[in-house]
DNA sequence: ATGCTTGCAAAACCTTTGCAAAGTT
DNA sequence: AACTTTGCAAAGGTTTTGCAAGCAT
Protein backbone atom coordinates (compact mmCIF):
# COMPACT_ATOMS: atom_id res chain seq x y z
CA UNK A 1 0.00 0.00 0.00
CA UNK A 2 2.49 2.47 0.83
CA UNK A 3 4.63 0.38 -2.25
CA UNK A 4 3.83 2.79 -5.08
CA UNK A 5 1.76 0.19 -6.93
CA UNK A 6 1.52 1.73 -10.18
CA UNK A 7 5.04 1.14 -10.30
CA UNK A 8 5.15 -2.22 -8.87
CA UNK A 9 2.74 -2.89 -11.39
CA UNK A 10 4.68 -1.99 -14.33
CA UNK A 11 7.46 -4.11 -13.13
CA UNK A 12 5.73 -6.87 -13.06
CA UNK A 13 4.10 -6.35 -16.07
CA UNK A 14 7.72 -6.37 -18.00
CA UNK A 15 8.30 -9.43 -16.75
CA UNK A 16 10.73 -8.43 -14.03
CA UNK A 17 10.03 -9.98 -10.32
CA UNK A 18 8.92 -7.85 -7.85
CA UNK A 19 11.27 -8.46 -4.95
CA UNK A 20 12.05 -7.50 -1.74
CA UNK A 21 14.77 -5.08 -2.65
CA UNK A 22 13.15 -4.10 -5.25
CA UNK A 23 10.06 -3.22 -3.45
CA UNK A 24 12.14 -1.56 -0.59
CA UNK A 25 13.58 0.64 -3.59
CA UNK A 26 10.08 1.49 -4.96
CA UNK A 27 9.11 2.59 -1.34
CA UNK A 28 12.18 3.92 -0.37
CA UNK A 29 11.81 6.82 -3.93
CA UNK A 30 8.04 6.90 -3.62
CA UNK A 31 8.52 8.59 -0.25
CA UNK A 32 11.16 11.09 -1.26
CA UNK A 33 10.77 14.57 -3.05
CA UNK A 34 14.30 15.47 -3.62
CA UNK A 35 16.00 14.34 -6.27
CA UNK A 36 18.72 11.52 -4.90
CA UNK A 37 22.24 10.51 -5.75
CA UNK A 38 22.78 6.59 -5.23
CA UNK A 39 24.84 7.16 -1.94
CA UNK A 40 21.91 8.51 -0.03
CA UNK A 41 19.39 5.62 -1.34
CA UNK A 42 21.98 3.56 -0.46
CA UNK A 43 22.87 5.00 2.69
CA UNK A 44 18.57 4.81 3.49
CA UNK A 45 18.58 0.79 2.52
CA UNK A 46 21.27 -0.62 4.81
CA UNK A 47 20.15 -3.84 4.35
CA UNK A 48 20.12 -3.75 0.43
CA UNK A 49 23.32 -4.27 -1.26
CA UNK A 50 25.14 -1.25 -3.33
CA UNK A 51 25.10 -3.13 -6.10
CA UNK A 52 21.63 -3.75 -6.09
CA UNK A 53 20.47 -0.45 -5.63
CA UNK A 54 22.41 0.61 -8.94
CA UNK A 55 21.19 -2.27 -10.68
CA UNK A 56 17.77 -1.50 -9.83
CA UNK A 57 17.78 1.99 -10.60
CA UNK A 58 19.01 1.17 -13.94
CA UNK A 59 16.32 -1.08 -14.34
CA UNK A 60 14.25 2.13 -13.06
CA UNK A 61 15.45 4.28 -15.46
CA UNK A 62 14.86 1.84 -18.65
CA UNK A 63 10.98 1.56 -17.26
CA UNK A 64 11.03 5.63 -17.11
CA UNK A 65 9.98 4.81 -13.49
CA UNK A 66 13.02 6.89 -12.44
CA UNK A 67 14.67 9.47 -14.45
CA UNK A 68 18.74 11.01 -14.40
CA UNK A 69 18.87 14.34 -13.10
CA UNK A 70 22.15 15.74 -14.93
CA UNK A 71 23.95 18.16 -12.74
CA UNK A 72 26.01 21.43 -13.35
CA UNK A 73 29.15 19.87 -11.89
CA UNK A 74 28.84 16.72 -13.85
CA UNK A 75 27.17 14.66 -10.96
CA UNK A 76 24.05 12.77 -11.18
CA UNK A 77 20.75 12.36 -8.98
CA UNK A 78 17.95 10.88 -10.06
CA UNK A 79 14.25 11.26 -9.25
CA UNK A 80 10.94 9.76 -9.92
CA UNK A 81 9.41 11.15 -12.53
CA UNK A 82 5.94 12.11 -11.68
CA UNK A 83 4.81 12.08 -15.29
CA UNK A 84 5.87 9.06 -17.56
CA UNK A 85 6.33 13.00 -19.95
CA UNK A 86 9.08 14.99 -20.87
CA UNK A 87 9.92 17.83 -18.48
CA UNK A 88 12.57 20.23 -17.40
CA UNK A 89 14.44 20.45 -14.30
CA UNK A 90 14.72 23.58 -12.53
CA UNK A 91 17.61 22.64 -10.02
CA UNK A 92 18.84 25.06 -7.12
CA UNK A 93 22.81 25.13 -6.45
CA UNK A 94 22.32 26.11 -2.90
CA UNK A 95 19.84 23.91 -1.42
CA UNK A 96 19.55 20.99 -4.17
CA UNK A 97 16.58 21.18 -5.05
CA UNK A 98 14.79 20.27 -8.39
CA UNK A 99 11.49 20.87 -9.76
CA UNK A 100 10.14 19.95 -12.50
CA UNK A 101 8.11 21.91 -15.20
CA UNK A 102 6.67 21.62 -18.57
CA UNK A 103 6.21 24.14 -21.56
CA UNK A 104 4.81 23.68 -24.00
CA UNK A 105 6.39 26.84 -26.33
CA UNK A 106 9.88 25.22 -24.99
CA UNK A 107 9.35 22.02 -26.29
CA UNK A 108 7.96 23.66 -29.41
CA UNK A 109 11.52 25.82 -29.49
CA UNK A 110 13.46 22.70 -29.30
CA UNK A 111 11.12 20.91 -31.95
CA UNK A 112 11.86 23.88 -34.04
CA UNK A 113 15.21 23.68 -33.81
CA UNK A 114 15.57 19.81 -34.64
CA UNK A 115 13.16 20.43 -37.70
CA UNK A 116 15.14 23.34 -39.04
CA UNK A 117 19.06 21.36 -38.72
CA UNK A 118 17.29 18.28 -40.40
CA UNK A 119 17.73 16.70 -36.90
CA UNK A 120 15.49 13.82 -36.57
CA UNK A 121 14.73 14.13 -32.58
CA UNK A 122 14.57 11.22 -30.07
CA UNK A 123 14.51 13.23 -26.88
CA UNK A 124 16.20 16.25 -25.11
CA UNK A 125 17.40 17.71 -21.94
CA UNK A 126 16.87 20.78 -20.44
CA UNK A 127 18.09 21.51 -17.26
CA UNK A 128 18.24 25.39 -15.49
CA UNK A 129 20.59 26.44 -12.67
CA UNK A 130 19.74 28.63 -10.44
CA UNK A 131 18.85 29.72 -6.80
CA UNK A 132 15.29 28.62 -6.36
CA UNK A 133 13.13 31.08 -4.82
CA UNK A 134 13.11 30.03 -0.75
CA UNK A 135 16.65 30.34 -1.56
CA UNK A 136 16.46 33.55 -2.70
CA UNK A 137 14.03 34.51 -0.38
CA UNK A 138 16.93 33.67 2.43
CA UNK A 139 19.58 35.51 0.69
CA UNK A 140 20.08 39.16 -0.94
CA UNK A 141 16.91 39.98 -3.60
CA UNK B 1 49.46 29.57 -36.77
CA UNK B 2 48.09 26.26 -36.17
CA UNK B 3 48.02 27.18 -32.57
CA UNK B 4 44.69 28.56 -32.46
CA UNK B 5 46.17 31.70 -31.22
CA UNK B 6 43.09 33.09 -29.68
CA UNK B 7 42.72 30.96 -27.59
CA UNK B 8 46.64 30.74 -26.75
CA UNK B 9 46.26 34.73 -26.15
CA UNK B 10 43.09 33.86 -23.81
CA UNK B 11 45.21 31.60 -22.10
CA UNK B 12 48.11 34.15 -21.81
CA UNK B 13 45.85 36.88 -20.96
CA UNK B 14 44.32 35.39 -18.00
CA UNK B 15 48.00 34.97 -16.57
CA UNK B 16 48.01 31.12 -17.48
CA UNK B 17 51.54 30.34 -18.37
CA UNK B 18 51.63 28.91 -22.68
CA UNK B 19 53.59 26.04 -22.59
CA UNK B 20 54.52 23.41 -24.48
CA UNK B 21 51.89 20.62 -23.56
CA UNK B 22 49.28 23.34 -23.18
CA UNK B 23 49.32 24.49 -26.84
CA UNK B 24 49.79 21.04 -27.92
CA UNK B 25 46.25 20.52 -26.35
CA UNK B 26 44.86 23.37 -28.47
CA UNK B 27 46.46 22.82 -31.12
CA UNK B 28 44.51 19.22 -30.97
CA UNK B 29 41.14 20.46 -30.45
CA UNK B 30 41.46 23.22 -32.78
CA UNK B 31 42.04 20.27 -35.41
CA UNK B 32 39.20 18.36 -34.22
CA UNK B 33 35.52 19.07 -35.58
CA UNK B 34 33.93 16.23 -33.30
CA UNK B 35 33.52 15.94 -30.06
CA UNK B 36 35.94 14.31 -27.66
CA UNK B 37 36.71 12.45 -24.93
CA UNK B 38 39.83 12.92 -22.48
CA UNK B 39 41.16 9.15 -23.46
CA UNK B 40 40.59 10.24 -27.12
CA UNK B 41 42.52 13.40 -26.92
CA UNK B 42 45.05 11.79 -24.68
CA UNK B 43 45.76 9.11 -27.36
CA UNK B 44 46.28 11.62 -29.95
CA UNK B 45 48.58 13.30 -27.27
CA UNK B 46 51.03 10.29 -26.33
CA UNK B 47 53.79 12.32 -25.41
CA UNK B 48 51.36 14.44 -22.36
CA UNK B 49 50.52 12.91 -19.35
CA UNK B 50 47.03 12.25 -18.84
CA UNK B 51 46.83 14.20 -15.88
CA UNK B 52 48.22 16.98 -17.87
CA UNK B 53 45.33 16.25 -20.25
CA UNK B 54 42.30 16.66 -17.39
CA UNK B 55 43.81 19.29 -15.95
CA UNK B 56 44.18 21.07 -19.10
CA UNK B 57 40.51 20.42 -20.08
CA UNK B 58 39.43 21.29 -16.78
CA UNK B 59 41.50 25.00 -17.42
CA UNK B 60 39.72 25.32 -20.60
CA UNK B 61 36.40 25.03 -19.65
CA UNK B 62 36.95 27.51 -17.06
CA UNK B 63 38.24 30.12 -19.89
CA UNK B 64 34.94 28.78 -21.86
CA UNK B 65 37.81 27.68 -24.63
CA UNK B 66 36.16 24.84 -24.75
CA UNK B 67 32.75 23.33 -23.16
CA UNK B 68 31.13 19.97 -22.05
CA UNK B 69 28.88 17.83 -23.99
CA UNK B 70 26.83 15.85 -21.88
CA UNK B 71 25.42 12.71 -23.83
CA UNK B 72 22.16 10.74 -22.91
CA UNK B 73 24.17 7.69 -21.73
CA UNK B 74 25.37 9.82 -18.89
CA UNK B 75 28.78 9.97 -20.70
CA UNK B 76 31.00 13.12 -21.36
CA UNK B 77 32.43 14.63 -24.23
CA UNK B 78 34.23 18.01 -24.91
CA UNK B 79 33.79 20.52 -27.83
CA UNK B 80 35.67 23.55 -28.93
CA UNK B 81 33.37 26.14 -27.87
CA UNK B 82 32.93 27.89 -31.13
CA UNK B 83 31.39 31.39 -29.74
CA UNK B 84 32.01 32.34 -26.22
CA UNK B 85 28.22 32.20 -26.19
CA UNK B 86 25.14 30.32 -24.32
CA UNK B 87 24.69 28.05 -27.23
CA UNK B 88 22.79 24.23 -27.11
CA UNK B 89 23.40 21.21 -28.75
CA UNK B 90 22.60 18.76 -31.23
CA UNK B 91 23.82 14.99 -30.65
CA UNK B 92 23.47 12.59 -33.54
CA UNK B 93 23.46 9.18 -31.21
CA UNK B 94 24.49 7.53 -34.25
CA UNK B 95 27.52 9.54 -35.99
CA UNK B 96 28.48 11.14 -32.90
CA UNK B 97 28.06 14.38 -34.10
CA UNK B 98 27.35 17.68 -32.56
CA UNK B 99 26.14 20.80 -33.36
CA UNK B 100 25.75 23.95 -31.82
CA UNK B 101 22.59 25.94 -32.50
CA UNK B 102 21.63 29.40 -30.77
CA UNK B 103 17.95 30.48 -30.42
CA UNK B 104 16.61 33.43 -28.48
CA UNK B 105 13.36 31.78 -28.19
CA UNK B 106 14.21 29.06 -26.98
CA UNK B 107 16.16 31.26 -24.50
CA UNK B 108 13.40 33.28 -23.88
CA UNK B 109 11.44 29.86 -22.89
CA UNK B 110 14.16 29.55 -20.24
CA UNK B 111 14.03 32.64 -18.76
CA UNK B 112 10.26 32.57 -18.82
CA UNK B 113 10.14 29.58 -16.88
CA UNK B 114 12.71 30.64 -14.10
CA UNK B 115 11.08 33.74 -13.54
CA UNK B 116 7.95 31.99 -13.38
CA UNK B 117 9.27 30.03 -10.65
CA UNK B 118 10.81 32.64 -8.37
CA UNK B 119 14.40 31.19 -9.98
CA UNK B 120 17.14 33.09 -10.24
CA UNK B 121 18.96 31.47 -13.29
CA UNK B 122 22.66 31.14 -13.33
CA UNK B 123 23.28 29.13 -16.14
CA UNK B 124 21.46 26.38 -18.31
CA UNK B 125 22.03 23.65 -20.43
CA UNK B 126 19.72 22.16 -23.29
CA UNK B 127 20.99 18.60 -25.64
CA UNK B 128 18.79 17.09 -28.32
CA UNK B 129 19.03 13.68 -28.82
CA UNK B 130 18.53 12.59 -32.27
CA UNK B 131 19.70 11.41 -35.44
CA UNK B 132 21.60 14.55 -37.32
CA UNK B 133 20.46 14.57 -41.21
CA UNK B 134 23.52 12.86 -43.15
CA UNK B 135 22.71 9.88 -40.92
CA UNK B 136 19.12 10.04 -41.66
CA UNK B 137 20.12 10.41 -45.37
CA UNK B 138 21.86 6.97 -45.32
CA UNK B 139 19.21 4.81 -43.32
CA UNK B 140 15.51 5.24 -43.66
CA UNK B 141 13.64 8.63 -44.05
C1' DA C 1 11.81 -26.91 -10.05
C1' DT C 2 13.50 -23.17 -12.93
C1' DG C 3 15.85 -19.43 -13.63
C1' DC C 4 15.92 -14.52 -12.23
C1' DT C 5 17.87 -11.78 -8.43
C1' DT C 6 20.81 -10.79 -4.55
C1' DG C 7 24.94 -9.82 -1.93
C1' DC C 8 29.52 -9.85 -1.35
C1' DA C 9 33.93 -8.80 -2.79
C1' DA C 10 36.85 -8.01 -6.45
C1' DA C 11 37.54 -5.65 -10.63
C1' DA C 12 37.14 -1.95 -13.79
C1' DC C 13 36.78 2.88 -14.63
C1' DC C 14 37.59 7.44 -14.60
C1' DT C 15 39.44 11.48 -12.38
C1' DT C 16 42.25 13.65 -8.99
C1' DT C 17 46.41 14.33 -6.24
C1' DG C 18 51.33 14.38 -4.20
C1' DC C 19 55.70 15.41 -5.25
C1' DA C 20 60.12 15.94 -7.43
C1' DA C 21 61.81 17.48 -11.89
C1' DA C 22 61.37 20.57 -15.72
C1' DG C 23 59.74 24.68 -17.87
C1' DT C 24 58.16 29.66 -18.31
C1' DT C 25 58.49 34.39 -17.54
C1' DA D 1 65.52 33.23 -9.51
C1' DA D 2 60.64 32.59 -8.47
C1' DC D 3 56.84 30.34 -9.27
C1' DT D 4 53.94 27.33 -12.48
C1' DT D 5 53.32 23.32 -14.66
C1' DT D 6 54.36 18.57 -15.84
C1' DG D 7 54.59 13.57 -15.46
C1' DC D 8 54.46 9.65 -13.06
C1' DA D 9 52.38 6.71 -10.05
C1' DA D 10 49.42 6.15 -6.36
C1' DA D 11 45.09 7.25 -4.34
C1' DG D 12 40.05 8.16 -4.59
C1' DG D 13 35.56 7.54 -5.72
C1' DT D 14 32.00 5.45 -8.26
C1' DT D 15 29.89 1.87 -11.03
C1' DT D 16 30.09 -2.83 -12.77
C1' DT D 17 30.76 -7.80 -12.60
C1' DG D 18 31.41 -12.89 -11.26
C1' DC D 19 29.48 -16.25 -8.75
C1' DA D 20 27.28 -19.04 -5.27
C1' DA D 21 23.21 -18.74 -2.47
C1' DG D 22 18.46 -17.20 -2.12
C1' DC D 23 13.83 -16.20 -3.97
C1' DA D 24 9.66 -15.45 -6.90
C1' DT D 25 6.88 -17.62 -9.91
Amino acid sequence: MSTAPDSADRLEVTGYRLTAPRRAVLDAIAHTNRPFTIEELSDRLPNIGRATVFRTIKLLQELEIVCRVPLEDGGVRYERSRSGRHHHHLICSECGSVTEFNDPSLDASIEENATLAGFELDGHSAELYGRCASCRGGGAL
